[in-house]
DNA sequence: ATGGTTGTCATACAA
């Protein structure tokens, strides 16, 4: 089973975008973040054409998330527990049925700047309700795949110009330091088992201004953390780079597992 | 210090 994220702002101004990539990475479970439209305006034509089930958690404007499956969807929950007043559609959750049942929990963490301010104190506060959500799902001892824009630098490898990024909300210690806790709670962090040496990189983003991606001037914030029962079903993982380089790109690329269920 | 880009919605805001 194939499992990928992909921020691809704004799914009506990009539908073209994700259904080329649809078909030519074939993934079987696709999160989608920034869809940038209440469920009612998503393309599902063109998706459910490809053969996926979809389910939507959308807001006008901003933000937006969503779930692909060539597989059946089941136990659908929108929306991140522990807040009620969080009107932000950031987080969507539902259980995919292959060879086995695989908990899958697609989310757009809060970009928090200006940092700081009131945006970067959502944003750790998000983090807390993620890890308690993140320790439900560590507890059921099933395999369980949290993935998704985290809107975090985990290490200064893992930007192209980490000083660049010093007043930034994505690499202050405290985001830093609660993506840490979240994962020491029991997850593996997918995307740096291939090459766990590097230096620099792998990245998965670059914006769109001063010719980021042509300098490769880029940063890691879509990340992939598995369970212990999903890790160890682990068989592939990869970064679509190439999808940056194509016409009409979102500035985030897709990133993808490939676990034996 | 500023401008550099993009999507959405309506002229800023969020990223």
């Amino acid at each position: 089973m194939k499992i990928a994220t992909f921020n691809i702002n704004g799914v009506r101004a990009r539908i073209e975008t994700l259904t080329g990539w649809l078909s030519e990475a074939q993934p079987d479970v696709v999160v989608l973040q920034e869809i940038k439209t209440q469920d009612e305006g998503f393309p599902a034509e063109p998706i459910a054409d490809l053969g996926y089930n979809i389910e939507t958690h959308g807001q006008k404007g901003f933000n937006g998330v969503a779930i692909l499956s060539r597989y059946p969807i089941e136990d659908v929950m929108r929306g991140l527990p522990g807040d009620d007043t969080d009107e932000q559609s950031r987080y969507i959750e539902a259980t995919v049925v292959g060879d086995r049942a695989i908990r899958i929990a697609g989310l757009y963490l809060p970009n928090g700047n200006p940092f700081p301010g009131p945006k970067f104190d959502y944003k750790l506060a998000w983090m807390e309700r993620l890890r308690a959500r993140g320790q439900a799902l560590l507890a059921a001892e099933t395999p369980a795949v949290m993935l998704g824009d985290f809107n975090v630098i985990p290490e200064p490898r893992d930007a192209a110009h980490p000083e660049r990024w010093l007043d930034d909300a994505l690499f202050q210690p405290e985001s830093r330091a609660s993506l840490r806790r979240i994962i020491h709670d029991g997850w593996t962090e997918a995307v740096r088992l291939r090459d766990p040496d590097a230096t620099r990189g792998p990245f998965t983003f670059w914006d769109y201004q001063a010719g980021a991606w042509q300098k490769d001037n880029g940063i890691r914030i879509d990340h992939i953390l598995l369970s212990p029962q999903a890790a160890d079903l682990l068989v592939d993982l990869g970064i679509d780079r190439d999808e940056r380089a194509k016409d009409k790109p979102s500035d985030h690329v897709p990133v993808w597992v490939t676990l034996d269920a």
